[in-house]
DNA sequence: CGATTTTGACCTGCGC
DNA sequence: GCGCAGGTCAAAATCG
């Protein structure tokens, strides 16, 4: 049961290359007809190097400041958004090592949905708080993603979060060449969580081609990074398909809103099939994530 | 009934 | 070595 967990702060990208070179992974393999495209398709070293350059970019505090004060305007009226999952950054974010902690505002509403599927291993009260935290981890086997969420004992509306870890799972669609998406016959095998974990093994990978629904997957990988529109991700349900904060960041640092009116959504297919991370998560359903921090 | 949460026990790192 | 605190595990409980 000494499941190895890989340390973020050394080889994280070593870690991505090479889950997303490997070809057996049961959450990235490539479709067969791809075999030959690979040849003309970009699967060489450089490219993915250039590719996690492009969403993983490690952002600077700085950038990471800039690119939230474009991206959540006229967010001072939370009773406009009732069903806001996370209705306000508080512009309190600070990085160290690889961690990454948001302060955000609930206004009463104690769910804070990111986006992606989370599952929650554990709760603690802490030392000098009367706020329990509570643990959470990717529920996507090959994930390493987790979170803490923390009712700030100064400020009871406001949710402490520290995000560790890069969803991993994320970057996949966007990997896949463009012509070379699935054929909709393909079926999305269920996997169980334990059997996921397993290494490639058997034919399972055969089926296990792509985990999200041909509409979904990106039109241009490598060029979606760069259409990712960020404006969205403070409507409506524009969090439940944005992805961990370290995901989102390098879009927004990217993909600088024009810094006209932020209101002026250029990116109009915000409503269309999500392309963003979550757009390729394997479960139908969001759980509620459920952020009882001891209320 | 499967998935998710709860919760106490256990593990580990650190300071004394 | 000991105790404390934070993080994780896993069986039981709960939920949808």
């Amino acid at each position: 049961m000494e499941e190895v967990m890989h340390t973020w702060s050394d080889g994280l990208e070593d870690e991505l290359v090479r889950e997303l070179l490997d070809n057996q992974s049961p959450f990235f393999v490539l479709p067969e007809s791809t075999t030959e495209l690979k040849t003309s398709s970009p699967f060489d070293e450089e490219t993915i190097n250039r590719f996690i350059s492009t969403v993983y970019s490690g952002p600077t505090i700085g950038d990471i400041e800039n690119a939230l004060s474009v991206t959540n305007p006229n967010m001072d009226q939370p009773q406009q958004l009732p069903q806001a999952r996370i209705s306000m950054l508080d512009r309190s974010l600070n990085k160290v090592e690889n961690k990454y902690t948001l302060k955000i505002k609930s206004y009463g509403n104690p769910m804070a949905d990111d986006g992606y599927k989370w599952r929650k291993y554990g709760q603690k009260s802490i030392k000098n708080s009367p706020n329990p935290r509570s643990y959470y981890r990717c529920t996507n086997p090959r994930c390493s993603a987790k979170k803490q969420v923390e009712r700030s004992s100064e400020d009871p509306e406001a949710l402490i979060i520290t995000y560790e870890g890069l969803h991993l799972h994320f970057a996949y669609p966007y990997f896949l060449p463009s012509q070379s998406y699935v054929n909709p016959t393909n079926k999305k095998p269920k996997k169980s969580i334990s059997q996921a974990q397993e290494p490639q093994d058997h034919e399972t990978q055969q089926t296990q081609e792509v985990q999200e629904s041909p509409e979904n997957l990106a039109t241009s990988p490598l060029l979606i990074t760069s259409e990712v529109c960020l404006q969205g991700w403070d409507k409506e349900e524009g969090m439940s398909s944005r992805g961990l904060l370290e995901d989102m960041v390098p879009f927004m640092i990217r993909n600088p809103p024009t810094n006209t009116s932020s209101n002026s959504s250029p990116c109009s297919s915000y409503h269309s099939p999500p392309t963003s991370p979550s757009s390729l998560s394997w479960s139908t359903n969001y759980s509620a994530t459920c952020f009882d921090i001891g209320i």
